[in-house]
DNA sequence: CTGAAAGCGCTTACAG
DNA sequence: CTGAAAGCGCTTACAG
């Protein structure tokens, strides 16, 4: 490995042509761009030129540096390039985890998407989480990403604010707000809420209940649920409040809770499928036939849940279309062409009672 | 937002103390550290460690200067700081996928517990990618991480040694092997194979097919599968190989094909909980009764897998532990200590017949 | 098509 | 406990 830095604190021999106490920090540290420019007869800039408009640069030129960077195994430095140039080619992805969730196709669409653009994706993870979303917003600026995808709409003014200030392209995903930062891609979960009830309604439901988590995306599902049913004239709802994340045996726990509250129960409406399939286990031990006695209706389409269980309903929401979209979206104003700033994915919901 | 940098090409007034040509790159770009070391009346140094060692700093300067940056909203710009001080403080995790995989929950917990420790995630998708495992090295190194998490061992030499020359700690998870590159969190897909060979041939299976992908860890275990019936003379061995990603479809179309080679199979291997579901649904559908005439094992344990069906078997994997496991590795790692090479979580066997 | 100079915004390694 | 000088490894904005 070609390292020409002098020791701490040592004076430069005749070979490199200068004469000045310089002082350097660390041992070596590995392959800079000017060993590159030394070995391949150019200048740094030059080798610069290679890896970002190698357009510029002539064939030969190219294709000997090129050379020369395969033999010594260079690696250009994106901490330097990214200060130097303002471009840090980092895109931010905050995301409430991606565990078991729906959002994990999202995120896995849209660094695929981003990295065959050349962008490196950032993960940052918001929920379960130690440090306050300030915090993590810190730590995401402090990189100077070029985009951030959001995930939800629902956040401090002060944390919308800063995100506005950076003047960076922001998308935010999985929500519907008429106000968005910037950009977004998602779909109203108060529309959900009101399709479900739409469809319970229709099958004769009288004593709908509920089990879902509360944060900001469920309860805008619960209150356009709650406001269908009251329309109906139907303002008694069991719910249970569960804290994340869900899961199938939180759902079988839920049952006896709700029916201990509306013994009538004839349909329930869960926050996940995992509650749901959870829901639809306990029912079945109990010997509530569904979906006759009992409608139950889950939230996210795990793959599973409708082959696995045909009467199990559920909403539908396509993450690895919003993933692309949102990639999409941060990529066209990264390119400097103007972007719709709403965007309205939908859901639809499935019934496989006949299959 | 104060800005004192001159304009392009402008000579700097006296208010600024210096006198000489200046240069600038675009324009006003935010805060600096200066910005904030001025308006607190510190040096920038100062300023550097109320963020990097607030302990050596005097309480009332660090309160001073806590409320400048907070007044200001400034925030380290940490390409700077990284190039400067050699610390990236981002970690990059090399995952094939994380879309309905094992390996987010692995994520998750690695993710969150690395940013609890003052490291950022920089997630690279190595899976379903157009660019090369080389070029996917390249992104992650060029940004100079401080650790590195593997999904996998299987790589080729040339990125074995690549990553052993970087000279971070590097840990390798989901496999097994006696020469890790450094550290090693995981179990021998192989022995898998040999489990559940054991458990059908417990059963009394004769006739085993298997559904799989032909992933490196999916061939390992497939190799045990098939090294330990050939033990009890069984070697024919319907196999039906898919490509990802897996899914309940692709289990219900592999199962027509595995009777078709093989009439009398009695027992179905699958790569995955989404293909042993297929498998199970077509197995009933035809009639064929699970596991009186037809043995079916996932991998994975997705949880709905056993809730859902309690006719199948799966393998177990806790992914959040290696995850937990990994970050740990690395983080002793970083603080200098060291560390365990080799660790087998190991997994286990889940049968719920009788539930 | 190529290069010398200056600068990106921090931190290190001292000295006081 | 605090600071002036030098440097981290690149790229920009010219000029030729």
């Amino acid at each position: 490995m070609p390292n020409d830095k002098p020791a701490a604190f040592s004076i430069d021999g005749p070979a490199s042509g200068v004469t000045r106490v310089k002082r350097t920090r660390g041992g070596p540290k590995g392959l800079r761009i000017t060993d590159v420019a030394t070995a391949a007869g150019v200048s740094p800039i030059t080798v610069s030129r290679v890896f970002n408009s190698p357009e510029t640069v002539a064939p030969e030129t190219l294709e000997r540096v090129r050379g020369v960077v395969q033999k010594l195994g260079y690696v250009p430095n994106r901490l330097a390039g990214g200060l130097s140039s303002s471009k840090s080619r980092l895109i931010a992805a905050i995301v409430p985890t991606i565990a078991h969730s729906l959002f994990s196709e999202t995120i896995q669409v849209f660094s695929e998407t981003m990295s065959k653009a050349g962008y490196q994706v950032l993960l940052a993870l918001s929920g379960y989480s130690d440090t306050s979303e300030e915090a993590l917003l810190d730590a995401v600026l402090s990189r100077r990403p070029e985009g951030v995808l959001l995930t939800g709409v629902a956040h401090t003014d002060s944390l919308r604010e800063r995100l506005r200030n950076v003047g960076i392209p922001i998308v935010e995903t999985w929500d519907m707000t008429d106000t968005p930062i910037d950009m977004l891609v998602g779909f109203s979960h108060y529309q959900v809420g009101v399709a479900v009830a739409e469809r319970f309604i229709a099958r004769g439901v009288r004593y709908p209940g509920l089990v879902s988590a509360n944060d900001d995306r469920a309860i805008a599902r619960i209150t356009g649920f709650r406001a269908r049913f009251a329309h109906e004239g139907i303002c008694n709802i069991a719910d249970v409040i569960v804290s994340p994340p869900s899961s199938v045996l939180v759902g079988k726990a839920a049952l006896p809770e709700l029916l201990a509250r509306m013994p009538q129960l004839d349909a329930v409406f869960c926050g996940s499928d995992l509650l749901a399939i959870g829901v639809l286990g306990e029912a079945k031990r109990r010997g509530i036939d569904v979906p006759s006695q009992l409608s139950i209706c889950g939230f996210g389409d795990l793959e599973f849940a409708s082959e696995t269980s045909p009467t199990l309903t559920t909403v539908r929401v396509d993450g690895t279309h919003i993933g692309l979209n949102a990639a999409q979206c941060l990529l066209a104003r990264l390119r400097g062409e103007q972007h719709a700033s709403i965007s309205d994915v939908g859901f639809h919901i499935v019934e496989r009672e006949t299959v």
